[in-house]
RNA sequence: GGGGCUGUAGCUCAGUUGGAUAGAGCGGAGGUUUCCUAAACCUUAGGUCGGGAGUUCGACUCUCCCCAGCCCCA
């Protein structure tokens, strides 16, 4: 284990090793095992890690938990980074570290920087995010989707694994069949005035008012609805004008899309076409594989006759006593369990495209994709494509995933358990293991924002925190439209602070770096689990538990370290293992950490060297929350430390080195910290 | 009808595996700037953790019942 070498010191290290040491001398004394857990005590003064096994312990044994603590304490063998132990309340283990140690090798740590690198031939992780129906401009959801994806991409491969980012395009869905059939019905266009229309950047919200027309044009005359069918069909099956028309569309709205999100720094390694599933035939092997195994069956009566269904396996108990004949009732029990996959029809449903691609993602498909390049990032990064006719030379291997994370809104967590489930009916347990659902919930509006908008919304509506809105009426927040008022909110806010850089490009990047870091904060700073009811109100906010807070105490910071190399040229350029090596040479660190007067000091140090196990936790609940909220709490802890601290004016050189060596080390912890979450912090603001 | 999620301060939300005194932001009241940027900091008020029972040395956390809201499947 290198890096238990390596991260010798910080959080995650040490607590790793306190718990190793204690399920030891537990196996070894008492010959039994109980859960060994640690957890941060309330309080400082009973140290950095506590555990309560002892009460557990003290089952099992049947002694006081307060004796068997003492015993442990006592018998303990000394576990590296850790000064003592102690007894405390009816039976807690209260670790102390060795504050210096600790900070030497945060500093250390801290210096080698973000990147921790994968093995070439580490097993791949692979998150799908963003798969927006490219028929209409991008929302606040969406932006939830892909802001959630791409920072847990991030922090993924901060935790050393090998990722791919996928995006996956329902191009030959039926939104995008809506929006075709606004342009050839309701409009009408010709393909060549279409191809006009498409060139130009505001498409995709051309699209949104237009598919707001379409919905009310379906819901005026349903026999309308035949239409949509046809219209869907000759989509899908690549026929006549909607189809060619269908592909201009949704391609020059995936390109809308990508400039969207080039604007918060996210980024794809492929976009996985739907057409392509159809129309190289992934369907056709799936179904084929389907029903050899007799993962679906034909269903010859009842409700789904004529209809290819899945039999999911019931939650309810398996002991229905009487198996009875299915032909016997109208409604057998199983059929209620049962998923649609292949419709009377013929066509084949969203899950079960799924499927196919999630065998492709595997590599449990014996067909690949043609490959071409589709979009350059900013920072140079290709976005490469799936297409039907031939590869462009250069394309990376893709899918062959280990783990699959679906970036989906909890809402279609049913279709996702059917894609788990035809794995496993495919004999893929482990594959069926692997698949994630990552599940968030959806973004509604206030309706005090919904009002705002100019919707109508019922009285009884009013009362209620939040209100979801129809895309499909053309209701919601664009997320162009968003940043648009971000970047105004913070422009006024540079302007107003730094007249002299007013239109500069310096001014420009400033007011880029708070408008995503302000939006990429608030929609992390959700749970996945938590509906987010928006507000410009709160969402425009730069002050409290906010992006541009954080980044403001990262350009304290800068101040400082721009300032301290101004009075003392030999601060100039040093991270935070090097400043402890100015002056007299080794500075006394443990003495300026020392309890009691050090103990502010101390509790700002442990939170820095903290990053690494909040990482573990981030990634192993899937809650890139819990890291916006470290980003906020080591923020806080600092601005608390910079009001009571003058750093550049201590007169004793040791201390102020220390200081600054402190200073740089909470730097290097929020940018890291900052980056995970795809925010930038400004050298000013 | 079946399944899932949610309910914590006036508002918006945290609370990791059951652990020590339930936290933060906003909003309210009051204060801090010859100083490294006040997008900050300090003080203060504000809680039946939806309700009830159970398990446990210990429950916001687990189990059961009920209430309310949202979502999904027919």
């Amino acid at each position: 284990m290198d890096s238990f070498d390596r991260r010798s010191h910080v959080y995650k290290a040490v607590d790793d090793r306190i718990r190793k040491a204690l399920r030891h001398h537990i196996h070894q004394r008492y010959k039994t095992d109980v859960p060994i857990s640690t957890e941060r005590p309330p309080k400082l003064a009973m140290g950095e890690s506590a555990s309560p096994l002892c009460f557990e312990l003290a089952k099992r044994m049947k002694q006081s938990p307060r004796a068997l603590a003492q015993e442990i304490a006592n018998s303990l063998k000394q576990i590296p980074g850790v000064d003592r132990v102690e007894v405390a309340g009816g039976g807690y283990l209260n670790m102390f570290f060795n504050r210096a140690a600790f900070f030497r090798g945060a500093c250390e740590e801290a210096g080698k920087g973000a990147a921790a690198q994968h093995k070439p031939d580490a097993a791949k992780t692979v998150v799908e995010h963003t798969s927006i129906n490219p028929n209409k401009a991008a929302h606040i959801g969406h932006l939830r989707n892909a802001v959630l994806g791409d920072t847990f991409a991030r922090v993924l491969r901060y935790a050393g694994r090998r990722v791919e980012v996928q995006n996956y395009i329902d191009n030959t869905g039926v939104q995008v069949a809506d929006v075709i059939l606004g342009f050839l019905h309701i409009e009408p266009k010709s393909l060549d005035e279409v191809k006009k229309l498409a060139a130009a950047p505001k498409f995709d919200y051309l699209c949104w008012d237009l598919y707001a027309r379409v919905t009310q044009f379906l819901a005026e005359d349903k026999s309308r609805l035949e239409l949509r069918s046809q219209m869907l069909k000759d989509i899908e099956e690549g026929h006549g004008e909607a189809a060619k028309m269908a592909e201009i569309v949704a391609t020059a709205i995936v390109h809308c899309h990508l400039r969207t999100l080039d604007r918060l720094g996210i980024d794809y390694d492929l976009l996985t076409r739907e057409s392509e599933i159809l129309n190289l035939n992934f369907w056709d092997a799936a179904f084929d594989l389907l029903k050899k195994t007799g993962a679906i069956q034909l269903a010859t009566s009842g409700k789904n006759a004529g209809c290819w269904i899945m039999e999911l396996p019931s939650d309810k108990k398996a002991t229905d006593i009487e198996a009875k004949p299915a032909e016997e009732s109208e409604e057998p029990p199983e059929e209620a369990e049962a998923k649609i996959i292949v419709r009377s029809t013929g066509t084949v449903t969203y899950v079960g495209k799924d499927i196919a691609n999630h065998l492709w993602k595997f590599g449990l498909l014996e067909r690949d994709f043609y490959y071409r390049r589709f979009h350059k990032h900013p920072d140079g990064h290709e976005v490469w494509t799936t297409n039907s006719e031939s590869n462009e030379p250069g394309a990376p291997k893709f899918g062959h995933a280990h783990d699959v994370f679906n970036v989906i809104d909890s809402r279609q967590a049913y279709p996702q358990q059917v894609v788990v489930a035809g794995l496993r009916a495919l004999g893929h347990p482990e594959e069926a293991d692997h698949l994630k659902h990552f599940a968030y919930n959806v973004v509604a509006l206030t309706p005090r924002c919904a009002l705002e908008m100019g919707y109508e919304i019922p009285p009884e509506d009013a009362k209620k925190s939040y209100i979801e809105v129809s895309g499909r009426k053309g209701q919601g927040v664009k997320a162009d439209d968003l940043l648009d008022r971000l970047e105004a909110a913070a422009r006024t806010e540079i302007d107003a602070r730094h007249p002299e850089l007013s239109g500069t490009e310096e001014a420009n990047r400033m007011v880029d770096a708070i408008a995503i870091g302000a939006l990429r904060y608030f929609l992390l700073r959700f749970t996945r689990s938590t509906v987010i009811a928006f507000d410009f109100k709160d969402a425009l906010s730069f002050e409290g538990e906010t992006g541009p807070y954080v980044q403001y105490a990262v350009v304290r910071v800068n101040g400082i370290l721009r300032k301290g190399a101004e009075l003392h040229p030999e601060f100039e350029s040093v991270d935070a293992t090097n400043l402890l090596k100015i002056g007299s040479g080794e500075i006394d660190v443990a003495n300026f950490l020392a309890a009691p007067a050090g103990d502010d000091l101390w509790e700002l140090a442990v939170l820095a060297g903290s990053l690494d196990a909040r990482v573990e936790v981030a990634v192993a609940s899937q809650e890139p929350a819990f890291l916006a909220r470290y980003a906020f709490e080591l923020a806080q802890a600092f601005n608390v430390f910079y009001h009571k601290h003058h750093i550049l004016s201590e007169e004793d050189p040791e201390k102020r080195a220390f200081l600054l060596s402190l200073t740089s080390l909470v730097r290097q912890q929020l940018v890291t910290t900052l980056g995970l979450l795809g925010i930038t912090a400004p050298e000013k603001m």
